[in-house]
DNA sequence: TGATATTAGTTGCACAAGCAACTATTGTCA
DNA sequence: TGACAATAGTTGCTTGTGCAACTAATATCA
């Protein structure tokens, strides 16, 4: 059987997307088990909390906008914090179709327990890098986030 | 009711793993795009077959440990892969538990198709950088990877 | 050699994610 | 105003993912 190996093979490891993938998954996932083994919190919901502490009294489909999360997952996330007390939910008084999600007094002290320790995480996977480095890497973010943003479903 | 905003949230948009976690996320998404429309593939199939280019004859274990994918992600993937004869498995005489997998002729020139539009996508991702912006880049990835390989779990 | 541990790979299961269809409400425009 | 489109949110369903348990083969070591 012959083998067949491609004669100029895209290699895998310098591929930018994988590496992309590799790194994001790595360090999600790294958190995601932080406050997953403390609180039994998903990423989206957390998310929602961190949204929450930044924006009150925004709709769930602000919610969708500011963290890119799918309509259903978010109300799904929406309806299990609910259900332990979290945040609130009332309704927009002039579109009843909105509603109005509030952090809860529980859902502020969570909060406050689980972000020292996004925090932390931050800046241990960030020492070691000086300033500038940091800066560039941001621009380079923004500047790959705003190609996507445009470019989504093209190749 | 009050709005328990609070006083110093940790801002999602420039919170470093959600913003990695978005990249990745449009990034992939639009690769998977262009090769799922077109052949009905996954990423993790993709992948395989990505590494089987570079790497002929490795076993689903080597898989795994080149591409980080779940075993069991592994295994159904070949598994698909074997059924529309895009790969060939045989058998280690060495150890019998192990397999050995190959890139198929069809295998070889779905990956001879689909390859561009990876290239063209990362070009045009890439495309407005200088060499040196893509260089630190690449650097830092490799520092952060580094480190979530060591410190996967902590935080 | 024989008991036990380890490894490669498969499969069951539980859960998350995303699309599409649906309800309810609001916006648009003739 | 009334018909139709658009929007906010929910739910059903299919699929993907990852852990754990399992089988078969190999390695270890008394």
């Amino acid at each position: 059987m012959p083998h067949l190996q491609h004669p100029s093979p895209l290699r895998l490891e310098t591929f930018l997307p994988y590496r992309l993938s590799l790194l994001s998954n790595a360090v999600s996932g790294a958190i995601a088990r932080g406050y997953g083994d403390k609180f039994a919190i998903s990423m989206p919901e957390w998310r929602i909390l961190m949204i929450l502490a930044e924006y009150p009294a925004i709709s769930a489909e602000e919610v969708c906008r500011r963290t890119k999360i799918e309509k259903s997952v978010v109300s799904r996330a929406v309806a299990r914090l609910l259900k332990r007390h979290f945040i609130h939910r009332s309704l927009d008084g002039n579109d009843r179709r909105r509603s109005i999600l509030r952090l809860s007094a529980t859902g502020l002290s969570v909060y406050d327990e689980v972000m020292p320790l996004a925090r932390d995480y931050e800046k241990k996977l960030l020492a070691g890098l000086d300033a500038e480095e940091l800066q560039a890497f941001n621009v380079m973010i923004d500047k790959l986030l705003q190609k996507t943003d445009n470019a989504t479903g093209e190749a």
